[in-house]
DNA sequence: ACGTTGTTTCGGGAAATTGCGAAATGAACT
DNA sequence: AGTTCATTTCGCAATTTCCCGAAACAACGT
C-alpha cells in the first residue's frame, strides 16, 4: 500500500515534466550559461527563472557555482545523473526547431564572451540587433 | 518566448511523475491486469485507478479493452511508446523491492486464473490468505 | 559609504492535481 | 425487468504549481 520507493523518481520527473525546465536543459546541453542569459532568451522573470533552476538543482541533473556577481549553471556531470539526461535528448527531437532557435540566442547573447569571467553577459537580445 | 513544441513531451513525463503511476506501469511491466486488480494491489479506491488509467492511456504508453464485463489493461506495444518504456525500467530499480510486492500480490489474485475470461478477477487479497 | 547589477526569497492570485465517495453507465446473469 | 458487479464520471476539498513584482541579498565599481 506504499509507494515511497518511487517518489524520489516521481519527484524528479516532476521537475523534468515542464516545457520551461525542458527548454533550460536542452540549452544548457549546449553549453554553460549564466542565469540571467537564461532568462533572456527564455523571455521570462528572473525570478521565475531561478525557481525553475532550484527545481533543477534538487534533481542533481544541473549544477551552478558563482562567478563574481554572476551564477553560472551547467548540466551535472555526475554519473547519477547521467542516464536521465542521455534518455531525455532523444525524447526531445520533435521540438529541435525551437531549441536550435533558442541556441542561436544563446550564442548571440555570448558572441563576444571569449572570458566569461571578464565579459558581462546582461546584454539584452535588442542590443544586439 | 514559445515553449509548445515541448508541451506534449512535457505532458507525457507529468503523467509518469506519479508514483502510483509509475506502480501501475511497473505492474503491467509483468503482464496484463484488469482494473479492479490494479486497485486491490494498490489499495486505492476504483474510481481512483481509473482516473490514474485514463491518464495513462491519454500518452499512449497502456492500452485498455473490455474482456466481459471487465477492462483489462496492458502497456502498449505501440513503436512510439518503446523508448520511453525502455528508457523507465532502469531508473526504477531502486524500488525493485516493492514492485516485486506488488508483483507478488498481482500472482496472489490472479493464481487459478488461467482463463482470463472465464475466471473472475475480483476477489480480495483477504479472501486469498 | 554609495549606487548598480545579478540573483534569490517572499507574498499572492490563477490554475492544475490528487484523492475520495456518491451517483451514473455498461455488461452480464437470473 | 431486475440485480449484480466492474468501471467511469462528477462534485468537492485539500494541496500544489506557476508566474510575477516587490523586497531582500550579495558582489562588484566608484
Amino acid at each position: 500500500m506504499n509507494s515511497d520507493s518511487l517518489r524520489p523518481l516521481a519527484d524528479t520527473l516532476k521537475v523534468l515534466a515542464h516545457p520551461v525546465r525542458l527548454r533550460i536543459l536542452a540549452l544548457l546541453h549546449a553549453g554553460e550559461l549564466c542565469v540571467c542569459e537564461v532568462a533572456e532568451v527564455l523571455g521570462l522573470a528572473p525570478s521565475t527563472v531561478s525557481e525553475h533552476l532550484t527545481g533543477l538543482r534538487r534533481t542533481g541533473l544541473v549544477r551552478e557555482w558563482k562567478v563574481g556577481r554572476w551564477v553560472h549553471v551547467a548540466l551535472s556531470d555526475d554519473a547519477s545523473a547521467r542516464p536521465l539526461l542521455e534518455a531525455l535528448w532523444p525524447l526531445m527531437a520533435g521540438a529541435e526547431a525551437e531549441l536550435s532557435r533558442d541556441r542561436a540566442q544563446a550564442r548571440i547573447l555570448r558572441c563576444d564572451t571569449c572570458d566569461p569571467v571578464a565579459c558581462p553577459p546582461s546584454r539584452t537580445l535588442q542590443e544586439h540587433a
